[in-house]
DNA sequence: AGTTGTGAACTGATTCACAGCC
DNA sequence: GGCTGTGAATCAGTTCACAACT
């Protein structure tokens, strides 16, 4: 499991400790990533999931018309993070799976949070399929009175008074904000302040956060925007609505 | 595709005197525009329709802090697609804010479809904001017997079996997928066939389409990928998890 | 003063092409 | 034969800096 390569946190010793320049930026720090390289782990995971082989191999030849990419593209994202595959055979699915998983920090599951038990909000509670991703979302909250003690997905909802208690119980890392735009700059604060890590905002605004919390948002008007506008382009074809 | 350029803008008031052929080509196709411009143009939009100032003007050097980009980059973004702004004033709100809606195409209402009444299909068909924004919901369609005849969001789900003629008699342009991922391939094959010319799909796999048709897909458990890569990174801060 | 629009410079990302390996 | 990993080259996108304008 610890395998040679890949160790993407803090190499820890210290041979890089003299001035040299050259040597210590070869090797790709995280945060130097192209941006567009990690949204297209999360597809090149999809698809290895997907297409349950069990434990054959796969090429980036194979992943690449798969995604509609290139295999260059393929090996050099890949390549970022380590030598996963082997010359003349190709990648072994698996352990192209696990190692993703392991890079996008899905290799352990995260106690999720659900506020706002709205449409939206009881959409993504009842998902299903995220558990198995990593995801668990084990407590759902609301700002209306007349929704909490609802069920939702076999989980009560909580007032917002008990957001940080149950944080902290819980220990819970992610929430999933799908309350309206114009209260989810103040729930984000409260979140923060619980000790949430990182939010999935689903409202149309942008979060203003203090370091140290993560953001992705998700704006469905934004999305079909952009729909519109290829449609007007002509232009065909699958782009994921990719996250940053 | 018949036209190409043909001034999408057309800024029917001033500007008389420019049919010089030589500049012609100086404009920026469409199909030449940065993909990230695009994705900025929507959050533009969502801004100037946030704060509804009515006609005053607003700069670029506001919006940008707005959003947490640079002010060049606001002026790139829009200069790309004409001259919208005074120098010394800024742009006017209301103006630029209609510019923003013809470029993405937003500017008539389209008719819209949801396909698949599970919670996800509930919640977008009830979303609400979206009639404003120039989509309109107009019919709801599941592939389950037992869905089929309840009703959602005022509208009574349909048989996919009626999706053609229903697609014809409301001249549905736009489907938004939220139906299970192993459905998902099929149920778009028959949106094309159908006559719908863009989709929004939720479902997490790729859709093949031809020619002419529009995808964007928005995948839940990527957005979830990208926030845990985020939070490994100790990066913070907003991200429009992009449409292409 | 303040602001836009834009060429030039720069940074970031993708593709190419091939050495090395199975 | 097929495949990966990677430097080099190319392409794309952003930032800089400033002329022109109010």
């Amino acid at each position: 499991m610890s395998e040679s390569t890949s160790d993407p946190s803090a190499s820890p010793d210290a041979d890089d400790a003299n001035a040299n320049a050259g040597e210590a930026d070869r090797l790709p720090r995280r945060d130097r990533i192209p941006r567009p390289t990690v949204r297209r782990l999360s597809l090149y995971l999809r698809e290895l999931e997907g297409s349950m082989d069990g434990n054959g191999t796969v090429s980036s030849r194979q992943l690449a018309t798969a995604l509609g990419l290139t295999d260059a593209q393929v090996r050099k994202d890949l390549a970022y993070f380590g030598q996963f595959g082997q010359p003349g055979i190709g990648y072994r699915h698996e352990e192209l799976a696990n190692a993703l998983r392991r890079i996008l920090g899905t290799d352990r599951p995260r106690a999720t949070a659900v506020v706002g038990a709205g449409n939206l909000g009881r959409a993504v509670t009842c998902y299903g399929r995220l558990d198995g991703k990593g995801f668990n979302v084990v407590e759902v909250f609301d700002l209306d009175d007349a929704v909490v003690g609802t069920t939702v997905g076999g989980l009560v909802v909580r007032p917002m008074s008990e957001l940080a208690i149950a944080v902290e119980t819980s220990d819970i890392e992610i929430a999933m904000l799908a309350v309206p735009g114009d209260a989810a700059d103040d729930v984000a604060r409260q979140l923060v302040e619980a000790g949430v890590r990182g939010i999935l905002n689903f409202a149309p605004v942008r979060l203003p956060v203090p370091d140290g919390v993560a953001v992705v948002s998700v704006d469905l008007t934004v999305a079909l925007e952009q729909l519109a506008y290829k449609m007007a382009l002509g232009i065909e074809g699958d782009e994921q609505h990719a996250a940053d």
